[in-house]
DNA sequence: TAGGCCATCTGGTCCT
DNA sequence: AGGACCAGATGGCCTA
């Protein structure tokens, strides 16, 4: 579908000097804007956007004042054909403004649905956080990985702790995002072994274990950034998963037909050394299961200020990292793969 | 100040 | 005819 081009601004100042009643008219609806900005309508700014071609009756009354005009270089402008036209009146102008302010209120109720459908896609992202949102286009790339980093899970089993799993997470991804999935995923497991060694030992022996975790960073003593939860439905549609069924395309290619992804891998920064921190015990660990996770495979966790710079803003900057995590980050859709791993059998035995 | 991101307005197109 | 969807244009806000 192609748009047609807005005039040239020679058909701009043509069409602003014989459209004046448009502006006009339109100028009077100050009294419906919005209280978010200044000029929702963009009424004093639409002067050059004056519609160039109504296409419908709307424009009659310029078209009929076009007729016989000259236009700027003084060519005689072609006679228009066809029936002619109703001439412009009130009732038709406020028709047209009606039908637009009604068209606009939709457009926006449609904007904000397709934006709220980003945040909930945001919230089930590896991070999450409520004061660093990733932009659309991060979220629809990361999204995109997610699920092939999962099906990779699913499928060869490799680890959700592995690099490989990292790389997918980041691929095609901007570098701070890059940085920010590798905090969340690399300080992720962490609690979520713990969770699970806790079931069998105390904290303790869990925080010696940890040390050997094949990752570097969130030492065993290291303070864990706030977990959020593993919510039911990242859970529930695992219900009734009969395991892949499918043949996993290359990350390159898209069964469907879609241009293969060529996004540029960005390898985060910090893999296995810039995130390492401090690996001090901790001492002051505060570990609880997080309330909203019915399964309490997540726990919730807080960095106390000292383990890390604390930004203005509540916001941690992890050393040599560029990317700050804000405080409120939550990994809730990390543990998947956890989940899936630790379930499979019980899943695939339903 | 430039660039990225975003919200909004807008007209065109397609569909019901 | 009217609504949904789309893409272009524009200005505001924020950050490096």
């Amino acid at each position: 579908m192609m748009t047609k081009p807005y005039g040239k601004p020679g058909d701009v100042t043509e069409l602003v000097s014989s459209l004046g009643w448009i502006e006009e008219d339109l100028s009077s609806q100050d009294g419906e804007q919005t209280p978010e900005i200044g000029d929702p309508y963009n009424l004093n700014r639409r002067n050059s956007r004056i519609p160039m071609d109504l296409g419908s009756e709307d424009m009659e009354e310029e078209e009929e004042e076009e007729d016989g005009e000259c236009g700027l270089d003084g060519e005689k402008a072609p006679k228009r054909r066809g029936p002619k036209k109703k001439k412009m009146t009130k009732a038709r102008i406020e028709r047209f403004r009606a039908r637009r302010v009604k068209a606009n209120a939709r457009e926006r109720t449609r904007m904000h649905g397709l934006n709220d459908a980003l945040d909930n896609l945001r919230r089930v992202m590896p991070c999450y956080s409520k004061t660093q949102k990733l932009s659309k286009i991060e979220t629809l790339r990361l999204a995109r990985n997610y699920i092939w980093a999962l099906s990779e899970v699913l499928e060869n089993g490799q680890s959700p702790e592995s690099n490989g799993f990292l790389e997918t997470l980041c691929k095609g991804l901007s570098q701070p995002t890059s940085n920010l999935v590798a905090g969340c995923i690399q300080l992720g497991p962490t609690a979520m072994l713990l969770t699970k060694l806790d079931e069998k030992s105390g904290p303790l022996e869990a925080v010696g274990a940890q040390q050997t975790h094949t990752l570097s960073f969130p030492s065993p003593g290291l303070p864990s950034p706030p977990y959020g939860s593993l919510e039911a439905s990242h859970l529930l549609h695992l219900k009734g998963f009969k395991g892949p069924t499918y043949e996993n395309p290359s990350p390159n290619e898209c069964s469907n037909g879609t241009p293969p992804y060529d996004g540029p891998l960005t390898p985060p920064l910090s893999i296995s050394g810039n995130f390492a921190l401090k690996q001090e015990p901790d001492t002051e660990r505060n570990y609880t299961p997080h309330p909203t996770h019915p399964a309490h495979y997540l726990s919730s966790h807080h960095y106390p200020a000292s383990s890390m710079a604390v930004l203005p803003q509540g916001h941690a900057l992890f050393p040599g990292s560029r990317y700050d995590l804000p405080l409120d980050i939550t990994f809730e859709s990390f543990a998947t793969p956890h989940i899936v791993s630790s379930q499979m059998g019980s899943i695939y035995n339903e």
